[in-house]
Order: structure tokens, then C-alpha cells, then sequence
DNA sequence: CCACTGACTTGTTAATTGCAAGTAAGTGAT
DNA sequence: ATCACTTACTTGCAATTAACAAGTCAGTGG
């Protein structure tokens, strides 16, 4: 049940791209998903081990959302047993100036947050 | 029950100044509000009338939730009838980088999309 | 065979959304 | 004064989503 719904993967409410941005991360986890790829991780029980603790079935869910829109890939890294790595594409990593943008608003409005997020490369 | 919870608003799940973030704007609608605002739009009516048609308690909701977080100001701006005019602090006015970035992200990456706000000022 | 890990699913309850309709103050026309 | 209309919302309720706890399944190491 952590399929996201096809019919809607290209659904827009309008021709606005903040809209339609919002169609595909506008919720409370997504883009946290997005932030925690940007800080090197990359599995999914990293994923769940974020500070918010996301749900289980929301992560599984989200994740499939992302890589539906090609902002996240998961690929195998290993067999025997299976594990999957989790990273962001070039679409997923343009996403950079968002939550840049977030992170000074942030930090500049809403007392007692911190960043510390080391951008690799 | 427009009234948002106000033991909620200061509630934050972690100190990340990203989550804190999309805990006041992280769903489908505020943006596009703030949006609105930044495109010169007013009163209620004028915000209800946006191609997205955001149903009416929700806006009505998210107009309180914004309002609580000093994101924007709700005033009369005349008496007999008693007509409203919401517009962005200075605090709400400083998304701007953060709805530039949708922006940019939407128009190049979703196709079909296309910006036609005029920032006014 | 047993315990353990990673990566999820499933079930159930709680909260949020979306729609339709209704309300209330006030204006302007008949 | 009554009617129609506008603005700015509320209210009720069904439907969608989210949250939480528990369970599953492949595989590994002892």
C-alpha cells in the first residue's frame, strides 16, 4: 500500500510552478526526506533514524512518490542480501535552492533552530 | 473552526530550522496564499478567486495560522461594511526566496508550467 | 536452528481535507 | 420595507491521509 497512485503523478492544479511544486512536495515530510539526502544519507533505515522521526509507511510512501518524479533514484548497491541506496538525481539535487531558502528563513524567524547541514561536494 | 490550535503553533519536531519551516508552511495551500499576497492580492474574495479555487475553510484556517505567526496581517480597511485586507509583514514578505526558488525548480523541471507574477514594488 | 538486521507492509485509529450549504452584516434597487 | 446581492466567513459531514503499532520476509552470523 505504499504505492503512490499513478493517475495523479501528473495531475496539476494550475499552470503556477509554485503550485505545482507544491502538488509534488507540498506536505510536512518530503522535503525533509530531500534534506536528509542532501546530508549524505543514503538507506532507508538512515532515513528513518532523522531527528522528526518520520513513520515508517510515510518514508515508503514519499520515497516511491520521489522516485515517480525522478527526484530520487533507488538502486541496489549489494546482493546478498539486497540493500538499496536512496539518492537524489539532478532534478532532486536543483531542489538545493528551496531548502536553502528554508534554512535562512528559518533560522532568521523561528527561534531555538539550527542549522547543520554540511553540504558535501 | 477556523480557529487553529494554538498549543500547535509553537510545537516544533526537531530544532532544523527545514522542518521547523514546513511545520508552519509545509502543506498544499499556505504557499499559494503567501503567493497570492505577494501578487497583490487583498481581501478574502480576491484569495479565494485563485485558478487552485482553494475551498474556503481552508483558506479561512490558513489565513489564522498565518495571521498567529505574524506571516501576515489581517486589517479593516474600512468600517460599514467591515472589509478586511490581508497583507504580508515583513516577516511573510522574506518568502520571497523561498517562492522564487519554486519558481525556478517548477518552470524548469515540471512541464506545462509557466510564472506570470509581476512583483509589485 | 535462533536471534538479529534492513526494508518494508498491514491494520487500525486519529486527524485533516474537501465539498456543499448556511450564516450574518451591510448595501442598493424596487 | 422587502428583495436580491456581496463579502467574509462557519458548520456539518463524507472522504482522504497521516500516525502508530505490529507484523512480514529475505538474508546473515553464530
Amino acid at each position: 500500500m505504499a504505492k503512490a497512485d499513478k493517475s495523479n503523478i501528473t495531475t496539476k492544479r494550475s499552470i503556477c510552478p509554485v503550485a505545482s511544486t507544491l502538488d509534488i512536495l507540498g506536505d510536512k515530510w518530503s522535503l525533509l526526506v530531500i534534506r536528509d539526502l542532501f546530508a549524505g544519507k543514503t538507506t532507508y533505515s538512515e532515513l528513518q533514524n532523522s531527528p522528526e522521526k518520520v513513520p515508517t509507511n510515510i518514508l515508503a510512501n514519499r520515497l516511491v512518490r520521489l522516485t515517480d518524479h525522478e527526484i530520487v533514484e533507488k538502486k541496489p548497491y549489494q546482493t546478498h542480501p539486497v540493500r538499496y541506496e536512496y539518492i537524489l538525481t539532478p532534478k532532486g539535487r536543483e531542489l538545493g535552492p528551496i531548502l536553502k531558502s528554508m534554512v535562512t528563513w528559518g533560522e532568521k524567524h523561528i527561534p531555538g533552530t539550527k542549522a547543520m547541514i554540511k553540504r558535501k561536494r
